[in-house]
DNA sequence: GTAGGGTTAG
């Protein structure tokens, strides 16, 4: 473009900006800034907000904040998009009331919030269960006219029924219907997670069939969560059915389906079936992740196939997958519940060279172990810097 | 007519 001898607009530079950021990329970002600066473009408020949000996912709150500030220095006052930008980083955080100074801010400014600075601020206050506010905020958005559309019913039922608040939530609902707002298959898969959650199975079953009946039809995410649901519950054959039904509606399962099913089967003992799923996962075009590896890797842990766990984590990281956190914890828990303590100390070191966090079920399972008398001999198996957690005893 | 924002499963 630039070599026919077009010149790129700030809209042109936007559109990259754009790109850089999806792909988390600050250093070709500011490249790109400079450029546009030095061909005597300023800014605009697009350009801000693209800036302010790429450094609010990675919840880099100072520079966030610095860029928000330097636009008002340059003599552009920030937008509503800008705002909200701010505030939903600010309230995904739980700063509450920093969110809150900056919406009073804008109104102060005279600008009009709209359902973008409603939706995380009310959602911000649900995290925090402050649910008188989010009643508050939510009655103060109705009275501005700002009318609540599916993206923020869906939000606010999601927190209700993690909180285990599913009657709420199905209010929640039975109101978005009244006011027209049409509910898709998510807030479908939302209210059946809630019903999951308190174990209300036969409630989560009637709304599928619910579903279908408006013409809606459920997906990967609607089996998958009944499919956990009934396992949940330890109704493993229910769960069964749902797979089958998955199966016959054409519905592929991802590979997140595969977990809970592996997950389903594994605690039912069905260790036969669970491996036979495994072994399927790549026939249906699918990866195994992480979790995948996880529940498979402990299911050998458990059974004593000790060397063949082994080599699952070694194939698991040829085939590109990298161990997390929680992955390897749970091997150290399972390891150490074997009583290989070597092995154990063999995953531990992986967590100290990778920088993860040593979690607390970790660190009390070993202590309890350490305090049964055998504390040198586990002393002598393990890397020293974990030697702290075998003097400490019970308490 | 070109660009930026808020949400589900292990």
């Amino acid at each position: 473009m630039v070599s026919l001898g077009q010149k790129p607009t700030v809209t042109t530079y936007s559109i990259l900006l754009h790109g850089y950021a999806m792909e988390q990329s600050f250093h070709e970002m500011h490249c790109l800034i400079d450029l546009m600066v030095g061909n005597g473009i300023a800014p605009n408020h697009f350009v801000y907000n693209i800036l302010i949000s790429a450094y609010a996912q990675e919840e880099t709150v100072g520079e966030v904040m610095h860029i928000f500030t330097k636009m008002r220095q340059e003599g552009l006052n920030p937008d509503v998009a800008n705002y909200g930008a701010v505030i939903n980083l600010l309230s995904s955080i739980g700063r509450m009331d920093d969110a809150m100074s900056q919406y009073n801010q804008m109104i102060t400014e005279g600008l009009l919030p709209g359902i973008i600075v409603f939706t995380p601020l009310i959602s911000g206050f649900c995290s925090c269960g402050k649910w008188e506010k989010v009643d508050e905020l939510f009655s103060e958005m109705l009275d501005r006219g700002i009318c609540p559309d599916t993206v923020f019913f869906n939000t606010v039922m999601d927190h209700l029924c993690k909180n285990g608040r599913v009657i709420e939530a199905q209010d929640l609902f039975d109101l978005m219907v009244h006011m027209g707002v049409k509910p898709f298959v998510r807030d479908y898969n939302t209210l059946i997670h809630g019903y999951c959650l308190v174990g209300k199975m036969d409630e989560g079953r009637k709304l599928l069939d619910n579903m279908c009946s408006i013409g809606l039809k459920p997906d990967d995410f609607t089996y998958s969560i009944l499919i956990d649901g009934y396992s949940m519950k330890g109704r493993i054959g229910d769960a069964l059915i749902v797979v089958r039904e998955m199966l016959d509606r054409k519905v592929k399962p991802s590979i997140i389906t595969f977990n809970i099913m592996i997950g389903a089967l594994l605690k039912g003992g069905r260790k036969e079936e669970a491996k036979d799923l495994f072994d399927g996962i790549w026939a249906k075009g699918l990866v195994p992740d992480v979790v995948t590896y996880r529940l498979m890797i402990q299911k050998l842990i458990e059974e004593g196939s000790l060397q063949d766990s082994d080599d699952l984590f070694l194939s698991m990281e040829k085939n590109g997958c990298v161990a997390d956190s929680r992955m390897l914890n749970a091997i150290v828990r399972s390891l150490l519940q074997k009583g290989d303590v070597p092995r154990a100390g063999t995953y531990l070191s992986k967590i100290d060279e990778r920088r993860f966090t040593f979690e607390a079920s970790t660190a009390s399972l070993l202590t309890s172990l350490a305090s049964g008398g055998k504390g040198q001999e586990y002393k002598e198996l393990l890397p020293e810097e974990y030697h702290s957690f075998l003097e400490q005893g019970t308490g």
